[in-house]
DNA sequence: CACCATGTTCCTTG
DNA sequence: CCAAGGAACATGGT
């Protein structure tokens, strides 16, 4: 689920429900997710602190929060790694088995739940400051993307994925940006001419814009189709939304990623399949040409 | 048993 | 100092 869209339609959807609300107990089920913060000094900042935003910044979730009795504001920052999932459920509602950290807001619980624990609940912020602009916004422009392509003899493909370029491209979306613009994923990120650089910019937005909108509207399955425990989800709730052999609205709306051997939607040729930086590529080799 | 998975960080090498 | 490559992290699906 988390690359940038995914992030920013969870942070819509939890924002009003936590804005407002008071952590009044904080039990931590995997500290290696709260690190390097302690659990002793989560504990003491949180409980008691009063949830007044939440914003998203690249792949991250970044909760406001102030403490009681007029202390200094506190960020916590959010990352939901490969697997993780944050939602509200009921107080007395049965924990599911991953569950790394739980706030209890009173008559609900946030959960955040993380099958791999690669993902992150902390105090620690100094991720932030590694980030690379918001490909939405104004700071991402075409120049400053065009420098920094400049200097890297990696391939395009991988140079998406690097958080300091642009922040909150992943895998899926990297792949599906440069079938967009057309390129190769190939191409070393220096040899692209600035006009290529301008459609790949370009694509990138696309890519996220619409998913944010897809996301928005369809695929979230909130109310939960878990057997009526009253859960709000975040996805699907059997977790058939991942597969390639089941698939769903997400998937359908995917022109190239984990496509391999299906016909291009605008070409008909085969989608490949090829591993760089030890991750899946996805693209089409008519299309997307040197 | 083998291989694959939406991500980041740490360590080594050049 | 920097770029780049690879292993590690941990669990589950196929």
């Amino acid at each position: 689920m988390p690359e940038l869209p995914e992030v920013e339609v969870l942070a819509r959807h939890l924002a009003p429900l936590l804005t407002g609300r008071t952590i009044q107990d904080v039990e931590v089920r995997r500290p290696r997710v709260i690190r390097p913060t302690s659990e002793r000094r989560l504990r003491s900042v949180l409980v008691g602190a009063r949830f007044t935003a939440l914003t998203r910044r690249g792949k991250y979730l970044l909760f406001a929060l102030k403490p009681e009795g007029g202390q200094p504001a506190v960020s916590l920052l959010g990352h939901l790694g490969m697997t993780g999932r944050m939602y509200l459920q009921p107080a007395d509602g049965r924990l599911a088995k991953h569950t790394a950290v739980v706030l209890c807001l009173g008559r609900e619980n946030f959960v955040f739940e993380d099958t791999r624990y690669f993902g992150r609940l902390t105090l620690d912020v100094k991720a932030l400051s590694a980030l690379g602009p918001e490909p939405l916004n104004a700071d991402f422009t075409v120049t400053g993307f065009a420098a920094a392509l400049k200097r890297s003899a990696q391939p395009i493909k991988v140079k998406l994925l690097d958080q300091s370029v642009v922040a909150g491209v992943g895998n899926i979306y990297a792949s599906e940006a440069l079938f967009r613009a057309r390129l190769s994923p190939r191409t070393a990120a220096r040899r692209l001419a600035v006009s290529r650089v301008e459609r790949l910019w370009n694509s990138v937005r696309e890519v996220l814009t619409e998913a944010i909108a897809f996301g928005s509207t369809v695929p979230m399955d909130w109310g939960g189709t878990g057997g009526g425990d009253g859960l709000f989800y975040y996805g699907r709730a059997d977790g058939s939304a991942r597969s390639n052999s089941t698939p769903d609205s997400y998937y359908e709306r995917l022109r190239v990623y984990d496509r391999e051997g299906r016909p291009c939607e605008r070409c008909g040729a085969r989608i490949k399949r090829i591993v760089q930086s030890a991750r899946s590529t996805f693209y089409c080799p008519r299309c997307q040409k040197m």
